[in-house]
DNA sequence: GCAGGCATGTGCGACAGCGTACAGACGCGA
DNA sequence: TCGCGTCTGTACGCTGTCGCACATGCCTGC
């Protein structure tokens, strides 16, 4: 099988492009190897590269004051890290971090750069994953300022879940209280009810989703609004995206009514 | 005096353009009145309009299931509305609401997109405000997470101030209390609170900053962090926004460090 | 000048999450 | 097999916020 077509099947958003940009695009990548944990990009440091995870993933974490943080991004085969540079600035206030190991496509930034003006389909492609990351943003805003830590942690399992493509993974609870930005204590808490359940099994860091239906209602609404804003810009029939089961899906968006504007009168 | 030049001093996007794409861009503009609360945008519908305030200003809000919301974006004469028109697509998940009354400069979508394209000047500065908008998400999601209600006051009081261009607005602690995502007997509390400690007084709805510095120490990093990603990105020295005062600014981007990438090995 | 509406203030019980400390449980290597 | 480090579970008092109910204060229009 010719390498693009192995990429296609292992990075979707480089599987929309037509094959002439896509042979283009992979000479221009390397493939690395990424180790649980790695910290790819520090916040405000230079952006050197892009990256399109293939069976890794990756997590973007916004600090705060110096001690605590927060996840308010999680980056798998679906999409990728370094959506600033399609806006021209080579820096982003958050940071990045490999949480599940594996490997990715690594672009050098000035490439990629080049690339976008070449590419048609690349930037539009990544103009709508933009648009599904700045969605994120929003709703990861209002999630954590709404949501009980046990939902929020449902959430994030099906999060996981999706870009692991597995039923299994590895995370400790101390990992998790990082990445929902609570005490060690509230993901044991949290987890023994999942698990109390039947939802999902651990054990010392490996976590089982048993019941992803479950697991789904357990979630606060973040999940399936994610999902189904991910799946209106870039395809809901992607191969290897779990189901999401129906969701309140809003409208297309070619079919969204006026905004009201009261009041606004021309002049 | 001829309008651009007016339009120029009233908003400080438009003002960075040369005289050329200016002049353009202000004959595809009408001017609107917006008054208070006027609802300009539902989330999910169809974005006709970008906006462009100059003496008004609007508020981004998030609904979060259905019945809590919470404020995610300030827009004033600094910034616009309709980011998302710039990734080509004419939709939102935030809705804006009218804050201060007062007037905007008001594009249609369509043609705002074809001028993107004929002024590179006006893509770059849009880009770059996109940029501050995404930063704007990230630290709103962690300031909601962690920070408490008074220093989120105080914040939204400084963030306010500079868009109205006066120590005094208007503003109930029911609005105040939507706008923060709490409850409105909070919102009393943490007023009570900044009153008794001379930084403001209010009565009845109407605000009045006293101490905007030590509004600043009472808010949360997050108003600085604000700042100091917009002056960088788009010049500290416009006229008319009011002073931050010493910030523990980040060096300029380009003098940024490289990412650290232990493990990521080329194959 | 009085009624009614709106804005603000107070009180109270409930609860999620915090910080901290410590005790088991498990697994791996010496 | 033992020891040690890592991961998980339990406990306690505290704080910030919630939800609700109700009291007060102020402004406006009749």
């Amino acid at each position: 099988m010719p390498a693009f077509q192995c990429a296609t099947a292992v990075n979707r958003l480089l599987g929309t492009l037509p094959e002439n940009d896509l042979r283009r695009i992979l000479a221009g990548c390397e493939t690395v190897e990424l180790s649980f944990s790695d910290m790819l990009y520090v916040p405000m440091a230079r952006l050197c590269h892009v990256y399109f995870p293939t069976s890794s993933f990756i997590s973007l974490i916004m600090p705060v004051d110096g001690k605590d943080s927060v996840e308010i991004g999680l980056i798998g085969d679906e999409g990728m890290f370094g959506v600033p540079l399609l806006l021209g600035v080579d820096a982003s206030p958050v940071g990045a971090v490999v949480r599940g190991a594996g490997r990715a496509l690594r672009m050098d930034a000035a490439r990629f750069c080049r690339e976008l003006g070449r590419s048609e389909q690349l930037e539009r492609t990544i103009d709508r994953y933009a648009f599904v990351h700045l969605s994120q943003l929003a709703q990861a805003a209002a999630c954590t300022r709404f949501h009980v830590v046990e939902a929020r942690l449902a959430r994030w399992l099906l999060m996981t879940q999706d870009r692991a493509h597995a039923e299994t993974f590895h995370i400790t609870q101390e990992f998790l209280a990082l990445m929902l930005g609570v005490r060690r204590v509230g993901i044991t808490m949290a987890a023994k009810s999942l698990q109390r359940r039947g939802l999902i099994r651990y054990k010392r860091g490996d976590i089982t989703v048993l019941d992803r239906r479950g697991l789904k209602s357990a979630s606060c609404g973040c999940y399936r609004s994610d999902r189904a804003c991910y799946d209106r810009m870039l395809g809901a029939s992607l191969p290897g995206w779990p189901d999401c089961g129906p969701s309140p899906l809003l409208p297309p968006l070619v079919n969204g009514r006026d905004a009201l504007e009261p009041g606004a009168t021309a002049r």
